[in-house]
DNA sequence: ATTAAAAATTAACGCGCGTAAAGAAAAATC
DNA sequence: GATTTTTCTTTACGCGCGTTAATTTTTAAT
C-alpha cells in the first residue's frame, strides 16, 4: 500500500481512507487511485485491514453441514442477503462435527467479525463455546433454536407446519403415521414430534411414531433401510407416512420403490410419503414429493435484518427476539 | 499473547514456538505452557499468525460450487486428506460465479497459502487471473482441467469411462443416445461428448446427440423440462440414453416419471437412462441410477499428494503432470 | 565437576494495514 | 481578497503475532 500510494501519488492514509469508502475522498483524489489503480492493481489485504478495524463489515455465517442441501440453499440466501447490505459473509461449514462448529466461531473470533448468524446443531453444540461468543458478539439464531443463546432466533413455525400437513393428510386420506430419527440431533426433530402427536389428537387420531434407528448424517440412507423395514414388516396402521424432514422422505421413497410399493394418492397407490423442508431435490423425487416449504427467503432476510438492526443501534436488544415464519404446503404426488 | 505468557511464566516468543509447533519445546516448558491454557483458555489469531510466516499450514480449496452435491462429495475428501497431513484446508466456493473464484483466489493471495488446489470453471474461468496466480503460488488444479493452468492436474479419465459405460449399454440392450447440455461450462462435457461419438463408432453404432437448452446450474430443472420434451417428442432412435451427467440424469428420470415411461432394463420397461459421476444422490433415484463412478478417494489424495510434494521439494515441476484415474460402473436399475 | 549442546530469554524489527493528531494545502463561502 | 471549511499530508503508534540475533540458562554428555 505504501508503495502502491507512492506511484498513486496519493498519501498512504488517504489511500486508506480511500479503500474504506471511496466516497470519503474528494473526487479529483479519487479519480487519481482509481487511473492508477488500473495501471498498477494493487489490492488491500483483507485480513491485514480487518486486523485493526474498529468495525468490520464481515458477517459470519455458520452452519452445521454444507453437504445437506438445505443449509446450502439457506446459506446461499443468507449470503445474498448480506451482500445487498453491503456486507461480506464469510461462510464456514462445520462439516457435521459439533467440535468444528466451536472452531468455527474461534476463526470469527480472530477475524473480528462484526456479527454471526448461526445455524446450531442443537443438543449437539457446545453451548458453553456459544454461550461465550454469543456475550462478545452480536448473534443471531436461526434454523435451529436453543434456550437463552443468540440474542435473536428465526425459523420456521413447527407446530402450525405440521399441523398444516395432518390436516391436509386427514383431510385427503388415511391420517398419518410418523417417520423419524430416534436420535434427533436437531432440535426442531423434537418440535416436529410434538406438533404431530398435539395436531393428531386435536382431529382426533391416534398417532403412531416410528423411529429409525441409525446415527450421522447420512439421512437417506437411515430413511431406506429403517422405512423399509417397516414398510416391508407392514408396521405403519395406515397407509400414509409423514417424515420428518424431506431426507428421510426421500430414503423411503427408494424404499418403497425397491419393494414394489406404489407412492402416491392415485387408484392402485399402496402408501402416501410426505416430507417437511421441501428439499431441492424433493420435486424431482418420483413421485415427486409432497413436503412443507420453509420460507428460505423469509428466514435469510429476517435474520440478516434482525443483525443488522443490532449492529447500527449499536446495543443489545433489551429482549430475546423469536421470529417464527409459517410452512407453506407443496402438493406435489407422492400425498 | 504477551499476557498469556505472563501468566504463563514463559517468554513470548518461546510460546509462539509452541503454537507453531508443540513438540518443539521442552517437554517441562510444554507442560507449563499446557496447564496454563487450561485456565485461561487463550488461542492465537490464525489470522494475524499467517501474515508474517515465511510459509504456513493454509491450503485453500476452491470448488466452482458447494451447492453441487458432487464438488461437496469432493472437496470433503480434500479437505481430510489435507487434515490427515497435518495442514489446514481453507474451503472455498464460488457459487457458481466465476468472478468469485477470481476474489476466493485474491483471499487465497491475503490468506498467503502455501498452495491451492482448484477445480476451475473451465471456459468461464477468468483465465489471466487463474494463470498469474499460478506464478505466484504452487497450484494443482483438479475435476477440470485447463491447458497450461497449474502444475498439475488430477481428474477422471473420460473416455475410459465414457467407453466403459457405452460398451455396457450396448452389450446390455440398445446403444445409447447423448444428452447433455448444449452449452456446458464444464470441460469435462466436451470430452465425454467427444468420448462417446468415439466410443460409438468403434462399437459400429451410428452415434446420437441430444442437446438440452439452459443456462446455470439448475441442472435437473434442465434435464427434466428438455429431456422431457425430448421423450414427449420421441426423439430418441433407441431406448437407451446416457446423461452426460447424474444431474441430468436425475432430472430425466423425472421427466419420464411424469411421462408414465417405465425405466429400467426388465421387461415392461420403456427406456434406459444411464448417468455419470454417481452423484451422492443417485443411489435414491427411483429406479436407483447406473452411472460411472469417479473415484473421489483417489482424486482427492493424488491431488494434495502432488501438490504437497511440490511444497516439502519447494521447486517447481519441470514438466505439467496430468492424472487420470479410470471410472467405475455401477450397475443399478435405470439401465 | 567440567564442558558442550540444547533450549529459553531479551530486545528488536517486520507483516500490511487502521487510526489519531497536528499542520499544510485546497476548495468553498462571503 | 480574506476567511472558513474541507480535504490531505506527515508523523507516529497500534493490531497480534512471526522471526532473528545475541545472550543467558538449563540439560545432557563426558
Amino acid at each position: 500500500m505504501e508503495e502502491f500510494a507512492a506511484v498513486s501519488g496519493i498519501s498512504r492514509p488517504t489511500v486508506s481512507k480511500y479503500f474504506n469508502d471511496p466516497g470519503s475522498v474528494r473526487p479529483s483524489t479519487r479519480k487519481r487511485i482509481e487511473a492508477a489503480l488500473e495501471e498498477y492493481d494493487y489490492s488491500p489485504n483483507v485480513f491485514a485491514m480487518n486486523q485493526n478495524r474498529r468495525k468490520t463489515k464481515n458477517i459470519g455465517v455458520v452452519v452445521p453441514n454444507l453437504a445437506d442441501p438445505f443449509f446450502s440453499e439457506i446459506a446461499r440466501r443468507v449470503e445474498l442477503a448480506c451482500i445487498d447490505s453491503g456486507y461480506s459473509p464469510i461462510l464456514l461449514s462445520s462439516h457435521g462435527r459439533p467440535d468444528m462448529e466451536k472452531t468455527n466461531l474461534a476463526s470469527l473470533r480472530s477475524l473480528k467479525a462484526a456479527g454471526v448468524l448461526l445455524a446450531p446443531f442443537g443438543r449437539l453444540s457446545e453451548s458453553e463455546a456459544i454461550k461465550a461468543f454469543d456475550a462478545d458478539f452480536p448473534l443471531v439464531l436461526f434454523d435451529a433454536n436453543m434456550s437463552d443463546i443468540g440474542q435473536a432466533f428465526v425459523g420456521t413455525n413447527n407446530s402450525q407446519s405440521v399441523d398444516l400437513m395432518v390436516e391436509y393428510l386427514c383431510r385427503s386420506g388415511e391420517p398419518p403415521c410418523f417417520f423419524e430419527m430416534k436420535y434427533p440431533t436437531n432440535p426442531n426433530a423434537n418440535k416436529r414430534r410434538t406438533a404431530y402427536i398435539e395436531s393428531m389428537e386435536r382431529h382426533g387420531q391416534k398417532p403412531h411414531i416410528f423411529q429409525a434407528d441409525g446415527e450421522g448424517w447420512n439421512f437417506e440412507e437411515i430413511g431406506r433401510y429403517e422405512g423399509g423395514r417397516f414398510l416391508s414388516e407392514n408396521a405403519f396402521p395406515t397407509n400414509t407416512v409423514l417424515c420428518s424432514n424431506d431426507r428421510l422422505a426421500i430414503g423411503m421413497l427408494s424404499a418403497a420403490y425397491g419393494l414394489g410399493f406404489r407412492v402416491g394418492q392415485g387408484a392402485g397407490c399402496h402408501i402416501r410419503i410426505a416430507g417437511h423442508d421441501d428439499h431441492p431435490f424433493s420435486r424431482f423425487t418420483c413421485p415427486p414429493l409432497t413436503t412443507i416449504a420453509q420460507d428460505y427467503e423469509a428466514i435469510a432476510n429476517r435474520a440478516v435484518g434482525t443483525l443488522f438492526g443490532m449492529l447500527e443501534s449499536e446495543e443489545r436488544l433489551t429482549q430475546r427476539q423469536e421470529t417464527l415464519f409459517e410452512g407453506r404446503l407443496i402438493m406435489r404426488d407422492s400425498a
